[in-house]
DNA sequence: ATTATTTAGTTAACCGTTTAACCCCCCACT
DNA sequence: AGTGGGGGGTTAAACGGTTAACTAAATAAT
């Protein structure tokens, strides 16, 4: 075990001056450097993080999850975890899976507390999620993915919403339906505000019956979109708040008779990995999740170098996929529906 | 901040006392353990990580990723990493993903000599991984996911290729091929040699050209399909090394007209997200991720309190999932081959 | 009754850096 | 000659725990 005394005896220097060299403070003529940094290279010479923690920061950021570590394999969260690695690793800064106990909060505030980390980035976070409310009671620094707490990324669904019903409008469609996400998800509201708005600013009305309940599971989808194909004047194009949903709603879609991209269109929200595989390829929103991941981690560093607690949020665009699920409106329908209005 | 010195002032006692109750050391009884117990809450102590890590260990494992995080935004990583994760939460570690420079063998041991992490779980070793032998030089402990180093953990190929072709040879195939990996992989042989050895068990010949250079992309999966359909004696199943190059293989099949599923059978090896969404839904062998990162974690950690390095190597049993791309061998080909033999 | 052991603690020396405070020497300026 | 000011360092006090070594009293063993 070298340490910064033998390298200073090595150089015929303080530790000090070894110090300064190191961190390249202090007025060290170029000569010493040159002598100093032989010593180290010479000595193979380490210093150990846990000592410079002590007084300064650990340069470490902890990543806090929602309920257990089973999370990570979701390929959206894997996606925002790249995100934050790759914007950590270029900063010189480590990300820190945080062990957890039973008691998530406590545990998370507590390694924080303890100084492991600097600031947390708190994923999946719920609504009056107990983590937030007790990192930021014990002023520990903290983005939470998802607009929760005081400083929050997150994906505009809004804007999402407004690229899928403009898309839908440009092929014709003029009755277009949600299937809406889990309601217990914390930006649930955006997607039924996001539909509606988009759908005003496209000036079109809402079809009766046009939104409804999803959930999470393609089941759910299914369901729904059984639901849909049921209504007196069903939509020609369908809007599912995630993939998982569009899954559910193709499969009944299909059961029903129809073939999706062109006797109705579906579109789905995420990309997830399958979503190119489906048949047709589905039609959907890309949730910018890489870049998420890199804005949590910017947000992060500049909340711990000044602590000024000030909010920050950002919103970030997702984009339109266009692939097989979705096409111009049926002839059919249009005939349809000409005498009808 | 809470030091060691108040709670014990406030406790009546000195500061060794409290760090033994904390540590549950030395002999203390239950009243005055209490008593420090008390103070810890009262004062709402918690100790410095950074402290503590200056003696003991860091209690903390680092991931070191081949060239860049990008690679965790892929499902089979992050499933791997949940393993992890989750086997060290269990064991009150943390999971560090350790920052890294262009060179990334040497940013890798600098963090573990730093004594940041008490050691380092080794992602897609390449052959020959610089940051292997780094790491074995300095003395630090490490664990590869696949068959690199000397300590290493990874799935059975052998076991998942016999699963494979003894599933094929259960419904009456007798003309198997395999669409070979990407010959940069580590565990490339073990395709090749497993399948070889599947076949040998199963008393059965390997086909004319019944091995084809497959590569990683979904394209090369394609084009070796391609080439065993034009063969003049085509495999009635085939076993794509990767879901990856099944997906590319069954788009080939359909293109020539052919139902995968019924007309040829079609087998993948990983399992990723999307193979249960293809159309048929891709038979394939599921590799034991999570089961792969639990075990790298229990390896690591049993290298790490006993100096002892001894080779330790763990082969993970992967399982077969039957979907709809594999069927009973066509009547016609068993009709077209009865006379022939 | 004396010695040995156990119990219940204390004291203080670390662990390896950082950094505020200080020192000395030399040069320039008045 | 005296003074001021920088360059080029050094010294030593933190930082917040852990733990070896020690003490004092109580209990057990001989």
């Amino acid at each position: 075990m070298v340490t910064i005394r033998q390298v200073a005896a090595h150089a015929g220097v303080s530790t000090a001056t070894v110090s300064y060299v190191l961190n390249g403070l202090g007025s060290i003529p170029a000569e010493t450097r040159a002598r100093v940094m032989e010593s180290v290279a010479a000595l193979d010479y380490q210093p150990r993080h846990a000592a410079r923690a002590m007084r300064g920061r650990s340069h470490t950021l902890g990543i806090s999850m929602a309920s257990g570590y089973d999370r990570l394999a979701d390929p959206a969260t894997a996606e925002i975890l790249a995100g934050m690695a790759h914007a950590a690793s270029l900063q010189g800064l480590a990300l820190l899976l945080m062990p957890m106990s039973d008691d998530i909060a406590k545990s998370c505030v507590s390694v924080a507390r303890s100084g492991q980390v600097d600031g947390v980035i708190v994923c999946d976070p719920q609504p009056e999620d107990p983590r937030l409310t007790a990192l930021q009671h014990a002023e520990i620094a903290c983005v939470s993915i998802g607009p929760q707490g005081h400083t929050w990324v997150t994906s505009d669904i809004r804007l999402g919403m407004n690229l899928a019903v403009a898309h839908l409008v440009g092929l014709g469609h003029r009755q277009i339906a949600l299937i809406a996400p889990d309601f217990a998800l914390a930006a649930s509201d955006w997607y039924v505000d996001g539909f509606l708005a988009a759908l005003a600013d496209a000036q079109l009305e809402l079809l009766d019956g046009g939104i409804v309940a999803g959930g999470r599971r393609e089941a759910d989808g299914e369901a729904a979109m059984d639901e849909l194909l049921a209504l007196p004047e069903p939509p020609t194009a369908v809007i599912a708040a995630s993939d998982e949903l569009a899954y559910g709603a193709m499969r009944a879609a299909r059961d029903a008779g129809l073939v999706v991209g062109r006797d109705v269109s579906l579109m789905g929200f995420d990309d997830l990995p399958p979503a190119a595989y489906l048949q047709p390829p589905l039609t959907t929103i890309r949730q910018p999740r890489f870049a998420i991941g890199v804005a949590a981690v910017q947000l992060l560093v500049a909340q711990i170098g000044h602590t000024n607690l000030a909010e920050s949020t950002q919103s970030l665009a997702p984009t339109l996929l266009v692939r097989g699920s979705t096409g111009l409106v049926p002839p059919t329908v249009i005939a349809h529906l000409s005498p009808d209005k």
